[in-house]
DNA sequence: TAAATAAGCACGACCGGTCGTATTGTTTGA
DNA sequence: TCAAACAATACGACCGGTCGTGCTTATTTA
């Protein structure tokens, strides 16, 4: 941000288009956006929206990117709040599961929608979204690990593995939210980790706790 | 089928369209399914689709119960020759993840990537995935509450809650293994419905028997 | 300090192409 | 001969994208 009102203004709007860009794909999909409907809901032209992307695709892709900064201020920093380890991660799932819940997106998770999307269409899109999967994996990950380090899990568990599991629950509740029952996709899926913690988890108490 | 030539020629045209465009929306979507590229993977020019199908949504609707029907066969039918119980369980489990490694649709999950598409789509076409997703939903938990009845797994167990786990391990593996390792994905998949039967299971033969 | 130039930004009009769809005519087979 | 199956063609709508233009603001020049 700038005082420069030139630069302050295309700012502005190219904020205002990743936001519109980011919801609209999540609803239609990052191929079904149509730039036309975009340019409708911000208020401005197509051709205008060529002026800040020279393509489709590069709005397409600068809107991944927004979507990941969403993702970070609104799920990962909560999750960060919460004392290392089971708290963490039992944070870090919640609120993923509370942002579909706050339905901020109406269309459900920008992410799962668009990776099922790209998942069978090779190029620079489907490159881009399975770099975003891998980084929140090694993401997730690593919040498991903090928890076996902190002697909260055991020592041999099988960390990718369980990260995996716990991003089934999350990306199942998406899909599950949408189609069927909101409330029994969100409740199974919070109850789903603590289920395959309990086993694990030498100490009760941290998977009673609350976590906000 | 009928001895009928003409009407066998109809049948097998119609057919043949089904087959197509269950693999053409397992790639593109329901909705970036092309119909020209269907006439064209076909042999068959565009109007002639619409001799059998009044509109591309009438044959959008027909595609989903094809899908539903290979899903049977290729799915349910093996896993119910599967005993009762725990096996038949981790059997409808294990022909999902080899139909998904079998690559007979190389765009991964029809259902998971058509249901992600429509979740946030209402009409006719989000109604009837819905519907299937309900129904699917319905055939899992029976299989538990047959284990259950069998008294594989405990009387008190929340029946939905671990289909709903089961089934998010599945659909998991639908994008993983597309998006990152296909290996990765079926392993950790396969092994999160051991780890989580585990602690359920007073027999645990019922786990190490394969399921083949 | 004032004028001139350049750059950022947005507009409306329009392009070629593809989409789903309707109409009309021809082939096919009992 | 009759109806089902298919082909050919065209239509209107919408798609992403380009072009020329004008307005606003920053930078340079006199």
């Amino acid at each position: 941000m700038t005082v420069d009102g030139r630069l302050a203004r295309g700012e502005r709007t190219r904020n205002a288009a990743l936001d519109a860009a980011v919801v609209l794909a999540t609803q239609a999909g990052l191929d079904g956006l149509s730039l036309a409907q975009l340019a409708d809901a911000l208020g401005v032209s197509k051709s205008g929206l060529f002026a800040h992307w020279r393509s489709k695709e590069a709005l397409q892709l600068a809107a991944i990117d927004h979507a990941v900064t969403l993702w970070k201020q609104r799920i990962l920093a909560p999750a960060l709040r919460a004392p290392r380890g089971v708290r963490r991660v039992r944070a870090l799932h919640d609120a993923r599961l509370d942002f579909y819940a706050s339905q901020a997106l109406p269309g459900g998770c920008f992410f799962a929608n668009t990776q099922f999307e790209f998942n069978a269409r090779p190029g620079p899109l489907r490159d881009r979204l399975a770099e975003t999967y891998r980084q929140w994996a090694v993401f997730l990950e690593d919040l498991v690990q903090q928890a076996v380090d902190a002697g909260e899990l055991p020592a041999d568990l099988d960390v990718p593995q369980l990260a995996y599991e716990i991003d089934a629950l999350g990306m199942a509740a998406a899909m599950h939210s949408r189609l069927l029952d909101p409330d029994a996709a969100y409740r199974h899926a919070r109850a789903g980790l603590l289920n395959r913690l309990r086993p694990l988890c030498p100490d009760p108490t941290l998977l009673t706790e609350g976590t906000s």
